[in-house]
RNA sequence: GGUCCGGUGGUGUAGUGGUUAACAUGCCAGUCUGUCACACUGGAGAUCGCGGGUUCAAUUCCCGUCCGGACCGCCA
């Protein structure tokens, strides 16, 4: 039989059916015993008159322990009395498939769910079961889907690009090491090295959903050793601004999908809608923002060439406030903060970059990639870096390459921002960080 | 990696140099004619993170250590 799940359960009414889920709740009373189920989807009350035919039913629920599974047979009824959802499942069979112990290591009821993180880290099984967490996940897979049917729908393929990597590609971020038969290897920081090679080989576009490491010891709550990368690169095109108005697309496809498939509970549970407004994302200029922030806020940054967390969230704001925006560019980084493989644009000596915020915080780095051997070559000198180290890089621009440029994406980031949660480890099925491994 | 803060029943907190360490919630038992965050009564449950020091006496003060958090730096 196929699971019914309880969202649906209008459509049973009056029916014999079979109900599989957690007990959520347990009041056995003198003469009549109500147990609350519950699956991802929502809850409903099973309702078991004490009485003799009922005497081994009333046993198995005496013995009962919140959130153990059980499968129930019986008859749903339409009972307007009910506060839960006006209906009750009558059962003539009630099996317990699963017997939690008594006592849960975490408080999971959502009126009190006060247990600190780590707790819940550590049970993170039973953290998850909680409503507001499922809904993360379930936006997550919308905004993927919604995201892999907008490049399908325009063209681009979907690469797998490898994890264990012989050379330490895109110097800046640290990077894990790994002993791999004797031999020193490296966990990929960021697919892009091999993004840009599927452009050298003609697939147009691209993309890749995939985890990224970062050996950085860094403790924060945007931060993660292990995290979900979201990565895209195209071909054929004449500035950073065409990477843009993709994203731009892809973004406001994402929220309109979650908008639509999950606005409700979102508004029941946390109180506000999910905002997919179609106002176009603002570009501003690195230089530009920068007067904004030191006008409007009156702050001045420590960094010359790149935003601190603050001017992160004041350039948010003020995209907020003024543009009516939770989205905003900021655009044509100095070289200095940016990799050597960002183009630079002749007339203005800026890169051809850009950085996307969201509601505050970095969840993009983009640019045009320099594809002219010659000048990427230059660049890469003149960060620092040796050109043996990244001949096979190199080697990509040697037979002809489109012009071409990409974004990462950080998908936890987004989440974490969609949901208004202030740490990645919530939004982060199993978080990875400087501390944490397990479970 | 730097600075600051914290660790007390299953969970979340309060509190104290000295008698039985308090409260809420959870758990167990009983009572209760249908509850719906059921209610009521009772009960169990804490070597106060670990090690050392000061003291007649340390959960409390001091030092060390472990673990965690926040902010900063790095980035997505």
């Amino acid at each position: 039989m196929k699971k019914i799940y309880f969202s649906d359960l209008e459509q049973y009414f009056n029916q014999e059916i079979e109900l599989q889920g957690f007990v959520d709740k347990i009041r056995d009373l003198q003469y009549v015993q109500f147990v609350v189920l519950r699956d991802s989807s929502s809850k409903v009350q099973v309702t078991i008159e004490k009485n003799d035919e009922n005497k081994a039913m009333n046993d198995v629920i005496s013995t009962l322990t919140k959130e153990s599974t059980v499968l129930v047979k019986g008859l749903l009824k339409e009972s307007p009395n009910v506060k839960l959802r006006g209906m009750e499942m009558i059962p003539s069979s009630f099996v317990i498939t699963s017997l939690s112990e008594e006592e849960l290591p975490i408080d999971i009821l959502a009126y009190t769910n006060t247990s600190n993180q780590e707790l819940r880290m550590d049970n993170r099984f039973l953290d998850l079961r909680q409503e507001k967490n499922y809904m993360i996940f379930k936006a997550q897979t919308l905004a993927e889907m919604a995201m892999r049917e907008y490049w399908i729908k325009n063209n681009f393929i979907e690469i797998h690009s490898p994890k264990i990597l012989g050379t330490a590609s895109e110097s800046g971020a640290e990077v894990f090491k790994l002993d791999y038969f004797g031999k020193t290897v490296y966990l990929a920081q960021s697919p892009q090295f091999y993004k840009q090679m599927a452009m050298a080989s003609g697939f147009n576009n691209v993309f890749e959903i995939a985890p990224a490491f970062r050996a950085e010891n860094s403790h924060t709550a945007y931060h993660a050793t292990e995290f979900t990368s979201v990565d895209c690169e195209i071909s054929w095109i004449q500035s950073h601004h065409d990477v843009m108005d993709m994203e731009e697309a892809v973004c406001k496809n994402v929220l309109k999908k979650v908008k639509s498939e999950m606005n409700e509970d979102f508004k029941r549970v946390f109180k506000e809608d999910i905002n997919d407004s179609d106002v176009a994302f603002p570009r501003i200029p690195f230089a530009e923002a920068k007067k904004i922030i030191q006008e409007n806020y009156k702050y001045i940054g420590e960094k010359e060439f790149d935003f601190d967390r603050k001017e992160e969230e004041l350039i948010g704001l003020y995209a907020k406030k003024k543009l009516n925006s939770d989205f905003v560019f900021v655009i044509d980084y100095p070289f200095e903060a940016r990799p050597f493989y960002h183009m630079l644009d002749e007339t203005t000596g800026k890169t051809k970059s850009f950085d996307l915020l969201y509601k505050g915080i970095e969840i993009t780095t983009g640019a045009q990639r320099e594809h002219r051997i010659e000048i990427l070559k230059k660049q890469a000198v003149q960060k620092g870096l040796s050109l043996e180290s990244i001949d096979f890089y190199l080697n990509f621009f040697r037979y002809g390459v489109p012009p071409h440029g990409g974004y990462g994406f950080g998908l936890t980031r987004f989440l974490m921002r969609l949901f208004n949660i202030d740490n990645i480890r919530e939004v982060t099925f199993l978080y990875r960080g400087p501390n944490r491994v397990n479970p």
